[in-house]
DNA sequence: AATATAAGTGAACACTTGTTGACTGAATTT
DNA sequence: AAATTCAGTCAACAAGTGTTCACTTATATT
């Protein structure tokens, strides 16, 4: 039972990989249809219901197998890197770089974020919140958030993470090879978030701004 | 030459309104089709191409129809706050209740910002970069943001819209009537706010993190 | 070696889709 | 009052859709 069971995640992985092309060259998933796929895959439509019961449960796969896939890549930066400005800089710049390596899976989760189906948009905002809780945890150990309500830390790596996502937005518009806008970016992306960090370093409960 | 051109425009805005009100119910544009639209208007599909191209140039139409009523409530809020942490707090609770006024225009517009058409995307791009701009001037008017470079300023403006378009986004994912959790949300958009102008405020050009 | 399993095929189905062209009839212009 | 314009209708089309069923045939089980 080794070799069928090969062949057939060979070719469910060719439906995925066609289905996240297609997103890739801008599509919405929502737009794709069942038969496109398997086309694109070289498959017969037929054949598509031995692996999905439908297009939702595809997409569901799809962001299962990308989330899976990041997860790996944030685990292993959150263990190699120490705190820090330099760490900010350095691990935007490994990001942005991880995502230029795998730009179609990251299209596709933005694109489906807001725009896919009540589940797709369900369970990538799932998986958003977990990065976003890890991220927190992370900061509570530095001096100053240690002795923040855990709400206020989690507001923060909220903002954080709303901000790489932001960036990651305007990143996939532009072609695949304009390094200098990249960079501009990458540079935007870096200084806003210092500025948030300066902010939350400058927080306490209950603050309220000085001016006005 | 008043009643037909009158006939005419009532029932393009109702093709328009047909369309936005099926987005609303969370689906994305692009799986609209052209005879759903006709018939929830109550219109034959042929009459779709005495007001719209195809479904793009309704598209189109309905970006800048969102976008202008939108353009309107923003200026009167310009002209009316005065500034400080009161302006913060007051400003964000005045327009989540203009949001929950106008659900469909911004599920509309936050949807189809990613995972919208080409020239969708750009369309609503253009203006969110046009919001931006305009409160970039408004902060410039500000002591201490008066003399930092205009980019700065710009990359904080940017940071501020970002994060109002992610408590967007979460708003619109809840049901209408959940005034707690919108508190929520509310709330921490606002800190979330604060710690931005705060870190605006110790930032200085080329400004690194003291930590690490 | 005989049998059972199930991934992929091919043809057919009932539908929906975008687009067309000739039409009707009320609002407009002459 | 006659002639023109044109928003909306009706019918038809070719093309694409999701889903089904009986089928082949390589793999797995007995």
């Amino acid at each position: 039972m080794a070799i069928r069971d090969e062949k057939k995640q060979q070719t469910r992985q060719s439906l995925l990989d066609a289905a996240i092309a297609m997103v890739a060259t801008g599509r919405s998933f929502a737009s794709l249809s069942l038969r496109e796929v398997t086309r694109d895959a070289g498959v017969v439509p037929a054949s598509f219901y031995r692996h999905f019961r439908d297009m939702d449960e595809l997409g569901l796969a799809l962001v299962d197998d990308t989330c899976q896939q990041l997860r790996k890549l944030i685990r292993a930066a959150r263990t190699t890197q120490a705190p820090g400005d330099n760490m900010l800089a350095a691990s935007t710049s490994t990001f942005l770089h991880y995502v230029n390596a795998n730009r179609s899976a990251f299209h596709f989760l933005l694109r489906e974020r807001y725009g896919g189906s009540a589940p797709l948009r369900e369970s990538i905002t799932r998986e958003v919140r977990g990065f976003t809780i890890d991220l927190a945890a992370d900061f509570a150990k530095f001096p100053h958030f240690s002795q923040l309500p855990r709400d206020d830390v989690e507001m923060m790596a909220t903002l954080l993470v709303n901000t790489v996502v932001s960036a990651l937005g305007e990143l996939l518009e532009l072609p695949m090879d304009h390094p200098d806008t990249q960079g501009a970016i990458a540079k935007t992306l870096t200084d806003q978030l210092r500025v948030i960090v300066l902010g939350g370093l400058a927080w306490k409960p209950g603050t309220k701004l000085p001016m006005g």
